[in-house]
RNA sequence: CGGGGUAUAGCGCAGUUUGGUAGCGCGCCUGCUUUGGGAGCAGGAUGUCGGGGGUUCAAAUCCCUCUACCCCGACCA
């Protein structure tokens, strides 16, 4: 293409309403342009970055043996009352009723129309298993849309489903489509990660996400140094401490504290560590009443592993200032287990905890040089509480943990019978009798993909794109085009022998001078520039800079196609 | 949805306190010069000051009201 026919929507300026690199280089490089809150228009540049992510998702979906459909954003709510999501499902799914006030809605996923496809198309085991997929664009009211398509209530996701007889059969689409994503990912050219998910409570026995790694990344990934082992930090368990509880050398004291309440204050005031503090956080029990939680001061409570322990109120929810003054009779600052009558349950790693601070259930007073079973008896109930920090031991025993940051992208889990029983959706097996599907949920948030691997890929100048989704390969700029008769007849040839050996070329062919050229060149993010210029011709050669390291090579002007074979991936 | 904020030229903003003929930078158009990292000079075009109502001789400015957008908190690809 070339630039007097393809416009480049670029401006200097970064937008006000652009918080993250990514959404500021989108704006600025002209990928798209805002229309309403989370709401975007794809522009030239930007859609054929879109399109090679889709068309790679594609490929890929394509070669595991997925089947592509089609189906409407435009969905009946019958089938969403049927799975029961018409009510759970909240405001953000975006509702809105036709000329005869039927009641309609904006797809945000797709698991009930699949459904209700499956039950009326799949009879008989024999059609099994099989797995379908669309690309196409999903509706999300969000409260708040942010980071530009990042998080947007209008975006275009990969969504995939595949039906099964039986688990061992889940098992093995699902390994399927594992390696599916890892070479969609792979091939995008991105930092990725596989992490163990936690699968919330739609239950199933496996989920993963895929991570695209990035500073900027919104979920902590947590993953072994030695060992494969990698999880959302929401799902890592952590190990109860190997090491025995060390005894005691101070006496219990207690100690006047008024206002030091947080973990911080009683560190910096009373010259212990935090992990000799003991913190107290009292939630809602299942039941009615409270249930006591103890995590060692310098650990963090994981709300999601202590919703799911028996006996503690899913989701999880904390007790208010005045439940707790009503229950323990001081203010949350604190609160200790020490004669506190409440069911306790304590992280693992509180019960090698000794000479530990902890709350005295009264207002401005704490407890110093506690010990278990001295003091006070230890705990009944131990469970893994906290979340994992770096450096903790991996869950399987090989290694330890480091955490990273990612973007979420892709996120693949077993679903079970969740919705093919609640939609009645079966096949005869082989015994003639009705059998429910078991199914198993893809998904790639495309248009996140383009986002992220600009978080990913970027520098102060602008966008650097993988070569892959990259909407051309090279950057094809003439000096002063206009200037010289035969710099145009180089150029132009150069331009139609680039054409013809297959590469994608933007042809700048503006009247502009150089440094604006080159500007932006570096802000669009093509990979490869070859620079052409009447000095150049005198010598013979042309100028190759590669936009990721910056640097520049004069290439004999009969070497370059050769040079170009070699250093662009096609 | 709760809390905070903004709305003035295509974009980024000043002007609002203290009412008195609408400004700056970038971009855009024309001309000349310039031409290897977002050029210089000269000239030019562009606004219902978010909408509606009110106060006033006079409103971008004060008052009321509506709307949209942005930022901080719970969700998700």
């Amino acid at each position: 293409m070339r630039t007097s026919q393809f416009p480049l929507n670029t401006v200097k300026e970064t937008p006000a309403d652009a918080e993250i690199i990514s959404h500021q280089l989108m704006i600025r490089a002209g990928l798209i342009r805002k229309l309403a809150a989370g709401l975007y228009t794809w522009l030239p540049l930007g859609l054929r970055v879109l399109n090679k992510v889709t068309a790679i998702t594609r490929e890929e979906m394509n070669r595991a043996g997925a089947l592509e459909v089609l189906m409407p954003a435009l969905q009946p709510a019958e089938l969403w009352q049927e799975s029961g999501r018409w009510e759970l499902y909240g405001p953000e799914l975006a509702r809105l009723k036709d000329r005869h006030e039927r009641d309609f809605c904006l797809g945000p996923t797709h698991e009930e129309i699949i459904t209700d496809l499956a039950r009326h198309e799949l009879k008989s085991y024999k059609q099994l298993p099989i797995t379908y997929y669309q690309i196409q664009t999903k509706f999300r009211d969000e409260i708040r849309p942010r980071f530009g398509v990042m998080r947007s209530r209008e975006f275009i996701m990969k969504d995939g489903y595949s039906f099964h007889l039986d688990q061992d059969s889940l098992n093995e689409t699902y390994q399927t489509m594992h390696q599916a994503y890892t070479a969609i990912f792979s091939r995008l050219g991105l930092k990725f990660r596989a992490v163990l998910a936690d699968s919330g409570a739609i239950g199933g026995a496996l989920s993963h996400e895929f991570h695209v790694l990035a500073e900027s990344g919104e979920d902590a990934i947590v993953f072994s140094d030695q060992s494969p082992y990698a999880a959302n930090i929401e799902k890592a368990e952590s190990l109860p401490p190997e090491k025995a509880r060390p005894e005691a050398t101070q006496g219990l004291a207690r100690i006047d504290t008024g206002a030091l309440t947080s973990i911080e204050e009683l560190t910096a005031n009373l010259n212990v560590p935090a992990s000799h503090c003991l913190k107290t956080l009292i939630v809602h029990a299942e039941e009615d009443g409270l249930v006591a939680l103890l995590v060692r001061g310098d650990h963090t409570l994981n709300p999601l592993k202590a919703e799911k322990l028996p006996g503690v109120k899913s989701p999880l929810q904390m007790a208010s200032d005045q439940e707790i003054e009503a229950a323990v009779g001081c203010k949350p600052g604190c609160l200790g287990p020490l004669n506190l009558n409440l069911p306790i349950i304590a992280d693992h790693a509180v019960k090698v905890m000794a000479d530990f601070v902890t709350g005295a259930n009264a207002t401005g007073w704490h407890f110093q040089g506690v010990n278990w079973d001295r003091d006070l008896p230890e705990p009944a109930r131990f469970a893994d509480l906290r979340l994992v920090q770096a450096g903790d031991p991996s869950p399987d025993g090989q290694g330890t943990l480091d955490i990273a940051r990612g973007i979420e992208v892709g996120h693949i889990f077993q679903l079970g019978v969740k919705y093919s029983d609640a939609m009645n959706a079966s096949v005869v097996n082989e015994d003639g009798k009705h059998q429910t599907l078991i199914m198993g949920c893809y998904g790639i948030g495309i248009s996140r993909v383009v986002a992220a691997a600009i978080e990913q890929n970027h520098d102060p100048r602008g966008i650097i794109w993988p070569d892959a989704i990259a909407p051309f390969q090279i950057a094809l700029c003439p000096m002063n085009l206009h200037k010289s008769q035969r710099l145009q007849q180089a150029v132009e040839a150069l331009y139609q022998t680039l054409l013809e050996a297959g590469f994608e070329v933007l042809f700048d062919d503006r009247k502009v001078r150089p440094g604006f050229m080159f500007a932006d060149m570096d802000l669009i993010g093509i990979p490869h520039r070859v620079v052409v210029s009447e000095k150049g011709l005198d010598d013979g050669v042309f100028e190759y800079q590669f936009r990721r390291s910056r640097e520049s090579t004069l290439i004999p002007q009969a070497e370059l196609l050769e040079h170009l074979g070699r250093v662009v991936q096609q």
